[in-house]
DNA sequence: CGTATCAATTGACAACTGTCGATGGAACTG
DNA sequence: CAGTTCCATCGACAGTTGTCAATTGATACG
C-alpha cells in the first residue's frame, strides 16, 4: 500500500555532522497553512462538524432553536460551538426578532477542501 | 452572497410551547462525524498540516531528520506532532537503522476530503 | 567496549477546550 | 408594564494541548 520508491538510503554522516540536509520543502506557505489549520481546527469536533453538515445541506438559514435539539448538549454549549464556527468564518448569523439564523459561508471551506483533494 | 431563500418566517409559539420542531437533520451519522472530526482535529495545527503537505507532495518516505529543520520547534515537539498524526492514522512510520521514515496514508484523508468537497 | 547520533518518551507548565448552570439582554405578548 | 422566550455570555472546572529541556533506548561506529 505504501509508496515504494526506494529513497536515497541514508548513510551515517561523519562525526560531528548533522545527519542530513533537508531535501523536501512544503508547498504551502505559513499564512496559507495557518488559515487552513484554523478551519480544520474548527471542524475538529463532531458537534461542530455536524452543525456545518446540517447548515450546508439545508440551503438557507437555520434557526438556533432547531439546532439545539439535534445534539445532547446544553443550549449554552451549542452557542459556544456556533461561536467557534463564527470566529473561524465558516458560518455567519443573522438576528430576526427573537431568533438567530445561521448559515454557512461555503467559500471559507474551499481553500482547505482544495488542498485536501490534491492529487499527485 | 448569502443564500436568499426566504425561510418559513417564524411565529412566536403559544405560551409554554417550544419555539419550533427541528425540521433539519444531519446527513452524517455520529460515527462518521467522529472519524472526520478526528482527522480534522489532527490537521488543526499549522505544523501538522504542513507536515502532511510535505509528506504528501513527496512521493515516498521522509526521514524525521529532514523534517525537523523545516520548523522552528524542538525535536521533541516535532516528534509529538508526528505522534498525533500517527494516532489519527494520517501518517505511518517505519524504522531503518537510526532513522525513522514517515509517509502519508492517503486513504485516511478521503472521507473528510469527500465530505468537504460536497456540492449541492 | 565506549562514544555518538537519531528519535521517542517523560515531566513540567501555561494556555486553551468542552461542558454545565446561572445570568443577562433583547424582543415579543398580553 | 410584567412575564416569556430565545440566545449569548459569564464563571467554574476538569481535561487536553503545545511547548521545552532532559532523559532514555536503540543503533551504529571505531
Amino acid at each position: 500500500m505504501s509508496p515504494e520508491l526506494t529513497l536515497t538510503p541514508k548513510q551515517k554522516s561523519p562525526n560531528g555532522q548533522p545527519c542530513c540536509e533537508p531535501v523536501v520543502y512544503p508547498d504551502v506557505d505559513r499564512a496559507h497553512a495557518e488559515r487552513m489549520a484554523t478551519i480544520a481546527k474548527a471542524l475538529g469536533d463532531p458537534i461542530r462538524l455536524t452543525l456545518v453538515d446540517v447548515l450546508r445541506k439545508h440551503a438557507g438559514k437555520v434557526c438556533v432553536c432547531e439546532l439545539v435539539p439535534l445534539f445532547e448538549v446544553s443550549q449554552s454549549t451549542l452557542s459556544h460551538h456556533l461561536k467557534k464556527l463564527r470566529d473561524a468564518g465558516i458560518v455567519d448569523s443573522e438576528r430576526q426578532g427573537l431568533w438567530a439564523y445561521y448559515y454557512v459561508n461555503p467559500e471559507e471551506l474551499e481553500e482547505l477542501s482544495g488542498w485536501l483533494s490534491w492529487r499527485t
